[in-house]
DNA sequence: ATTATATTTAACCAAATGGTTAAATATAAT
DNA sequence: ATTATATTTAACCATTTGGTTAAATATAAT
């Protein structure tokens, strides 16, 4: 009855718990950006970023594209979904939280009209 | 723009990036259960374990309730629903998966029926 | 009052984390 | 070929983490 990937859990929330590496994901969910762009709004230094940038590829966050020699950083949610679904397991304990949460996702459900033409995978 | 509480979700997530402290929280969505009794199936010391559930209260994913010398451990699933918040901010990037979660909510919506025990996920 | 039970605190340890600066690598531009 | 740019790696450091055992605390039972 082993129902979830534990380890991958364990990076998925590890990579999540740090306030830096969820900007870099906020800032990549707008679009890819190379490590240098992606770095300038933090007050730290770049092999600090590029420390980061290897936690969330370890917990498949990001994806890298190499173009050269600058390494675009694309936003990879698949792994957040695991997360969600593993806390939805607890689902009947928040019943009036989840109904607003279901109420949400209804009103916002790709009925045809909520993708924005992006791709949003691959 | 929606605000996140920064250290709560650190606390949250770090808190939940801990198989351990996983399974101590499925084991509390059972119901209620005092330390000790907690502490049994994990092959770790006690105060290891009493640990842990320092670090779920702190991120306020337990309560304590006192009786004597005897600590009984709730669950309390209001901080997951932050975290579960914060992740749905980047809804847009997996619709698919989305619908998938949302027709899943959607059908154990607790509309008056009770769908005890049945795990409709796996 | 003494003893047993439930749990926490203290002191300690190794490993991991999150940061630094300096050096290395790889590519691009001149 | 030289130099500039983008990024990573290496070496280092302080703090945190997750575990240990021993002692302390608090309550219950005899």
């Amino acid at each position: 009855m082993v129902k979830y990937n534990e380890r991958a859990l364990d990076a998925t929330f590890h990579a999540l718990a740090d306030p830096t590496r969820r900007a870099i994901l906020a800032r990549l969910s707008l679009g890819q950006v190379s490590v240098g762009e992606l770095a300038k709004p933090f007050e730290m230094s770049l092999p600090a970023v590029s420390k980061h940038l290897k936690v969330l590829e370890g917990a498949q966050l990001i994806t890298r594209h190499r173009d050269g020699r600058v390494s675009r950083m694309e936003f990879n949610p698949d792994a957040m979904m695991g997360a969600v679904d593993w806390i939805t397991h607890y689902k009947k304990f928040w019943e009036s939280q989840l109904d607003k949460l279901a109420r949400f996702l209804e009103d916002t459900k790709p009925t045809g009209e909520d993708n924005n033409g992006k791709n949003t995978k691959g």
